[in-house]
RNA sequence: GGGCCCGUGGUCUAGGGGUUAUGACGUCGCUCUUACAAAGCGAAGAUCACCGGUUCAAUUCCGGUCGGGCCCA
């Protein structure tokens, strides 16, 4: 016995950061414990970090789920494999674009492309410093030193190179479909980037009439469309209009160039009691009238062109703003006597997130990813992957059941990567690159290498370089890919596909997709179809979907609800002896919620104990303090008493002389390990981390510490190994939980670091163990029971107490537990 | 508006047709015992969201309602 070797009096969230300083700061030894090593021989897994997108504030909820990733990609560590924990971050797409128009008080399109270009990528460098600080802050154990960025070149020639090869197989075409379109930007837009505001809207019951004369009331607020009406439909079970099935039925309004009339037929969609019951089919009023067109297999019409002006079709129309010729069609319809009623109605409408401007849905040339062909062979792949948890596999199935459409991936923006096409100044020949170079059709001409397709059939033809003098002047592609295209291939990409193919081998099924479960139909859903596609695989063994971080009541956190945690507010409470205070607005009131230290060890903590996977999981810093930084004292208080005996030199093998609570203990500590391994395995991070917490901070300390101290302090070298063979391998198993505590602790015990162990602590026992677990649940019954007979009889714990006896399943423990109790006959 | 997921003491959580419904935190009470008051021990605290149904028996299975969430309109 001596003075305790750990100095430090408990855990604070400035060790937490010295340790952590460390870490980062010697980029060999953190090399050598986190780089990936692919020849090591070990097996591979590599870890699908989802890229997360700079945008200035990293939200708690993804921080601690990050934090979770980078458990299970250390824990995997400690199972003896070969991780790849990648670091990527997403920085394409129309966010950025967005910023710096804000930034700027510019319009994109007002701006040339490059420079334009050039502002973009110097704002989002900004943005994800201050993420890759994070991400160190919170502990991320990732391969920092291979950081891919989905803007580079390289990353966005793979892109590319996976477009042209799923071009030339035909999964890729492109068409003339109905494209959702901002017509005040001028650009093509995304579902995602389409918001509803209401707005008082005009709902005009107009009077139409058939061929033979009968009149018809239909309701619209879009008369402007009229001109673009494909058919007028009806609900089948609507008895008001049965006899009006089959008719045809003229147009209000003058057209140009199309029928007059169209026909009267029914559909389900109709909603009876809007309007008059009747409905007007247009190309294209909203997301219905596509379906229905499609449906009913009816060709659109052009009624607005790209710079939101109205088409020859609409005949005195022509060439007006949208609302102009909605004005002048009223107008008109009242003056030929045909409307019956206006009534100022509250609607939601479509429009653009940026802008604010109501959309339109247009035919547009786009391309496509086709997917409807392969959804039955995607369910059986989708067997082959293992889902944790199991039930959240059914937000993919329900999605694939509602995919009726194939996926437009072409936009009309600029800070994306560019869709990898050239077309010949006739237009029949397609020019596309050679894999893996990072074109920008928009400004460069084909480089070398780049082939010459026949653009119907997507036959070959030749090389660029045979070609070219008879292709004309090449016209390159202006369009961009959606984003998602891109971040679709990021399993790919980190498990080397292209780039190295020895490894893609080995490597591929990708390890583990952990991801949130509100993208589960975007990133998850888009990145198995290009598996599917590309390689008729399933894209991972495992995929792992989370919840989202709600407020402290349950609800999500958003700017407008006032109800949003910073992450560094959570990771640095406590640091510089700060506390941490935060104003959230409840559903009734502003609470003030105060902590004094979390810092990373305890958040990361919180989040392993306190919230199985796949459920929603409250945020409340508060809780999380009052929750477990008590456990990370207690461990460390345990650590910290071990730490005043000798380390015996020999701690792996068992050591002579064991006594029967030693032999207990062990037995104990194995069963617990023994399902801390099981839930590492099965990546199942709560049921590792309540065991090793209820363990660490309940059995060990309160029951068997109590019994051996006596004889740690007589110098008992059997019980030392015991306390010190259990808490170096209960560091290792608590390493991929809280890194720094346990590399802390076991690097001043036991001088080597616990983030370093590669395989499970496995203990070997020579004698029988279940006669000692089955003990346990009586030792502890016994403990609490006497305890509270102390109490009881107003005696100090430490005070003899007189005729108790110990129950004879129990004989075995006889003397440590009248030496624990100082039990007297 | 539609589809899906979730709903167990104040908070989080285990379990699952028959239990005295698990544990943790918080609360309250007691105790400074040679690691730890940032500790230990004990106690109180739940009609298992609500309403129906199936069953000898429902917190558990089924249906509906309400509340929260995700995605889609």
């Amino acid at each position: 016995m001596g003075t305790p070797l750990i100095e430090d009096k408990r855990w604070s969230i400035d060790l937490e950061k010295r340790i952590q300083e460390e870490h980062y700061s010697d980029s060999k030894l953190y090399n050598d414990r986190y780089a990936f090593n692919p020849k090591s021989g070990k097996e591979i897994f590599v870890v699908d970090t989802p890229p997360p997108y700079p945008s200035g504030t990293w939200h708690i909820g993804a921080v601690a789920q990050y934090s979770m990733i980078d458990v299970i990609a250390r824990s995997q560590r400690l199972l003896g494999k070969e991780v790849f924990f990648p670091w990527g971050v997403d920085r394409n797409g129309i966010n950025i674009e967005f910023t710096v128009e804000k930034n700027t008080g510019r319009k994109m399109k007002t701006f040339d492309r490059t420079e334009f270009l050039d502002l973009c990528r110097d704002t989002i460098e900004e943005y994800t410093q201050a993420m890759r600080e994070t991400a160190a802050r919170v502990g991320l154990s990732c391969d920092f030193d291979k950081e891919y960025l989905t803007d580079s070149d390289e990353y966005r020639g793979v892109s590319q190179s996976i477009f042209v090869d799923l071009f030339k197989r035909g999964d890729i075409v492109e068409d003339l479909r109905p494209n959702i379109y901002d017509p005040v930007e001028g650009t093509t837009i995304a579902d995602a980037e389409v918001e509803r505001l209401q707005r008082k809207t005009k709902l005009i019951d107009i009077r139409w009439t058939t061929e033979d004369g009968l009149d018809v009331i239909i309701s619209t607020t879009r008369p402007e469309l009229i001109c673009a009406c494909g058919i007028v439909v009806v609900h089948p079970d609507d008895e008001r209009y049965q006899h009006l099935v089959g008719k045809q039925i003229v147009l209000p309004v003058e057209t140009n160039g199309r029928s007059k009339s169209v026909e009267i037929t029914t559909h389900p969609s109709v909603k009876s009691d809007f309007g008059s019951g009747v409905l007007m089919v247009c190309s294209f009023g909203d997301q219905n009238d596509v379906a229905v067109f499609r449906e009913l297999g009816l060709s659109p019409f052009q009624a607005i062109d790209l710079d939101g002006n109205m088409t020859d079709i609409s005949g005195p129309y022509a060439g007006m703003k949208v609302i102009e010729a909605r004005e002048k069609a009223i107008e008109d319809l009242n003056s030929a006597d045909r409307i019956v009623n206006i009534i100022e109605k509250e609607q939601d409408i479509p429009v653009s997130e940026r802008g604010k401007n109501p959309v339109e849905i247009i035919l547009l040339k786009e391309w496509y990813v086709r997917q409807t062909h392969i959804q039955d062979r995607m369910r059986e792949l989708i067997e082959d992957m293992e889902f944790h948890p199991v039930r959240n596999k059914q937000f993919l199935l329900d999605w694939m059941d509602n995919i009726s459409i194939d996926w437009p991936i072409s936009r009309r923006r600029w800070y994306h990567t560019e869709v990898p096409i050239w077309y010949s100044e006739d237009g029949t020949k397609i020019i596309t690159p050679p894999p893996g170079v990072y074109v920008q059709p928009w400004r460069e001409d084909p480089p070398a290498g780049s082939r010459v397709l026949q653009r119907d059939t997507r036959e070959e033809v030749g090389s660029w370089e045979d070609l070219s003098s008879s292709l004309g002047t090449v016209i390159g592609e202006e369009k961009v890919f959606d984003t998602w295209m891109d971040s679709s291939n990021s399993n790919l990409y980190v498990s080397g596909y292209l780039s190295d193919p020895d490894l893609f081998a080995k490597a591929f099924p990708t390890g583990i997709r952990p991801q949130g479960k509100e993208i589960v139909r975007t990133w998850l859903y888009y990145t198995l179809l290009k598996s599917a596609l590309l390689l008729d695989s399933p894209g991972f063994k495992h995929i792992w979907i989370d919840g989202l971080g709600m407020d402290p009541w349950g609800r999500k956190m958003s700017k407008s609800l006032g109800n949003g945690i910073d992450a560094n507010s959570v990771l640095e409470c406590g640091a510089g002896g700060r506390t941490g205070s935060w104003k959230i607005r409840g559903p009734d009131k502003v609470v003030n919620l105060r902590a004094n230290k979390i810092g990373s060890e305890c958040f990361r903590l919180w989040k392993a104990c306190d919230a199985q996977v796949g459920d929603d999981f409250q945020i409340n810093p508060e809780d999380i303090e009052q929750k477990y930084f008590g456990v990370l004292t207690k461990l460390f208080n345990v650590a910290r008493f071990a730490s005043q005996f000798p380390v015996p030199s020999n701690l792996e093998n068992l050591t002579d002389n064991l006594q029967p609570e030693d032999e207990w203990i062990l037995s104990e500590f194995q069963l617990v390990m023994s399902r801390v391994e099981q839930g590492w395995k099965e990546i199942d991070i709560y049921t590792a981390a309540q065991s090793l917490k209820n363990f660490a901070t309940g059995v060990l300390p309160s029951h068997w510490l109590e019994m051996v101290k006596s004889r740690l302090y007589d110098g008992d070298e059997a019980a030392a190994w015991t306390l010190h063979r259990i808490v170096r391998d209960l560091l290792d198993a608590f390493a991929p939980i809280c890194p720094f505590f346990s590399h802390y602790l076991s690097s001043t015990l036991y001088n080597r670091s616990a983030v370093e162990a590669d395989t499970f602590p496995q203990l070997t026992l020579n004698f029988e163990t279940e006669k000692w677990t089955e003990l346990t649940e009586s030792v502890m019954f016994f403990n609490s029971e006497v305890w509270k007979m102390k109490k009881d009889q107003g005696l100090s714990l430490n005070s003899e107490i007189v005729g108790l006896s110990i129950p004879s399943n129990l004989d075995s423990l006889q003397i440590s537990l009248t030496r624990m109790h100082k039990l007297i006959d």
